[in-house]
DNA sequence: GTAGGAAGTTTACGGCGTAAACGTGTACGG
DNA sequence: CCGTACACGTTTACGCCGTAAACTTCCTAC
């Protein structure tokens, strides 16, 4: 492993102890010996390492192989990202925020290309459908990992309206994943629907 | 207006100009004519403004009224959330990342159940959906606002697949909400059709 | 008129990113 | 065998940052 890989390895880990916003050139020199400046010798800047971090948890995301049917394989890119998402929560947001055109990102990208194909998606459609599915996926690994679903009173202030506390519910990392099998159900059924509807 | 929402409206407006990283108390003085540490008498800490600021961004997002079909109410929902996006590309992906449990993000939760309700998704899918469906509108709002949908090489490395080139595309604005409309047709009839399983 | 509180100022401290200049060891061509 | 180039690390320094503490100023209520 290369000494850049090992400083964005420690970038990574110190931002998901103490958050982004905390990691500091001094933090990281001090966990690998060195100090700060001995960083520049390996990454331009701050910015850089931020966008090697992202491109780093990309990486991490788990892609199907072309063996499985194409419900199969939206299925393990959504779990892949979710995977990613809470093994990093600090740092995956970034990936929504930051625009880093990483090789790491076109991959995904690609996967899910390859899968919109394999459905017959009518091609002129494939990018925006790309993009929805991508960003519906990636805003759920987001809000899933960071604890954005709220824990919110049952009793909402002025009428009927029920939320169930999520933080009560235990093994809360699973949860989100099963949620996310039904989600998926529904995207494939869409998907379904509107290659019917390119084929009419 | 108070001396507390100026304060929160011009850290909103230079983050829109420097970004959020380069908004410091000292600007925020000077943009208001007084120092840094004055702040302090409206705002308990840089954090609490950044909590303040997506508050304020949530509450911009314009909402349905009870006059229209749900599926138009939907929409109402989506061009709101993109709308503030475009007009705090820099501000509101805080939206995702910031668990930040304010009114402002549960008055459009509560529209998005009372779409949800109407449309007769069955009460206990409502929880589910309305992650999902507001995930997927807020994700793609923030990428929508941030450039995310990259500008890639319309030739991949690697095969035959193609990327339009969105930067060339005039009128970027408009695209991603013409673009939205296609999603809340798509959207709207995956809720729909969760509503017919529920009732058969 | 005076007490009290809200608003703003000044000063200071420790931490930040990083530019600049300065070692130090290892590899390799003469 | 030697010099020299280069990769890697260090030290120092500068101008920022958030914010704690102490001090002024001014307006309001009794």
């Amino acid at each position: 492993m290369s000494r850049r890989d090992e400083i964005v390895d420690a970038a990574i880990a110190i931002s998901e102890e103490v958050g982004v916003d905390s990691l500091s050139m001094r933090l990281i020199g001090k966990r690998m010996g060195t100090s700060a400046m001995a960083i520049y010798r390996h990454v331009p800047s701050r910015e850089a390492l931020l966008d090697a971090m992202v491109g780093r948890v990309l990486a991490s995301v788990a892609l199907p192989g072309p063996e499985n049917p194409w419900p199969e394989r939206l299925r393990v890119i959504g779990h892949g990202l979710l995977d990613a998402a809470q093994a990093n929560p600090t740092v995956f947001p970034m990936v929504l925020t930051r625009t880093y055109q990483a090789d790491e990102a076109i991959a995904v990208m690609r996967s899910m290309y390859e899968v919109l194909a394999e459905a017959e998606v009518p091609p002129d459609a494939v990018p925006r459908v790309e993009r929805m599915v991508s960003t519906a996926l990636i805003g759920y690994a987001v809000a899933a990992s960071t604890d954005a679903f709220w824990a919110v009173d049952p009793t909402l202030a002025s009428g009927e309206l029920r939320v169930p506390d999520m933080r009560s519910a235990g093994g809360a990392l699973e949860r989100w994943h099963d949620e996310l099998d039904q989600n998926v159900d529904d995207l494939v059924m869409l998907v379904q629907s509107l290659a019917r509807k390119g084929s009419a």
